[in-house]
DNA sequence: TTGACAATTGAATATATATTCAACTATAAT
DNA sequence: ATTATAGTTGAATATATATTCAATTGTCAA
């Protein structure tokens, strides 16, 4: 029944579990999306970036002091995040200023860090 | 005040703003350890690897049948989970299943999927 | 012990991407 | 108009990494 099964060099051993896990599956454009937003939040610059713009509304200048980088690599990763639809910007004479598009992120900044705490607590249980 | 200053190509234009960031930005290893986490579910294969373990405990070639891949290549990416302490795994007999090690995945999922949900529905809007 | 299958592993390849650098545009002030 | 500053951009470089391939290990059955 699955249609993945000529593709992998390997048989089927629980022909049950296969099929029930390829009924949930869902769509791969799912699995992209999802895949593409945690790769672009999973940088530790970028990180940064939205870890400040969750404080306040900055101009480029002042987010390359505050994570120590030039403008020019700043400038690069705000509009990947920009294209991502994570950030958005104004102009306001000579500044640009981002804010956050997404007021997720606090949120998923939150689920992540319970998941480091975790790992750090059954670390230390040894 | 700001110990960044001089790293950067570019001047402070909001003194205030700069410092008030910078006081509330964590250590640097919390980003670290935050970005890799999210670079590590941030691929589709992963991503896809997880979703089925979150359904069903697996073995190696059953998780190649659902993607329609070879188990070498599902076997290093379990292995990338695995050290990030994501998944664990057990072997019986000639199979080794794998399991999810954290529990927050799913909920890491939604809020994923809550941000993808929320672009879609901003660009509708036009 | 031999053969078969599950799984792992290391090296190689191919691809993606973060930062740098230099050139450029946009805006404001003189 | 000229100058200075903020920001963007494209190309280049350096680095990371996903998958493939071939070889190997672990386990079971005959």
């Amino acid at each position: 029944m699955s249609t993945n099964e000529f593709m992998c060099d390997c048989n089927i051993i629980h022909q049950d579990v296969v099929d029930n896990t390829l009924k949930k599956m869902p769509k791969q454009s799912l699995f992209d999306n999802l895949a593409e937003f945690f790769k672009i939040i999973g940088d530790p610059t970028r990180t940064k970036i939205l870890f400040a713009l969750d404080q306040n509304e900055m101009c480029v200048c002042d987010i390359a002091n505050v994570l120590g980088m030039t403008k020019s690599s700043i400038s690069h990763q705000l509009a990947t995040l920009k294209k991502s639809g994570i950030v958005k910007s104004r102009r306001d004479g000579k500044e640009v200023y981002y804010t956050l598009d997404d007021e997720h992120i606090k949120q998923v900044f939150e689920v992540g860090i319970e998941h480091i705490e975790h790992k750090n607590e059954t670390e230390n249980k040894i």
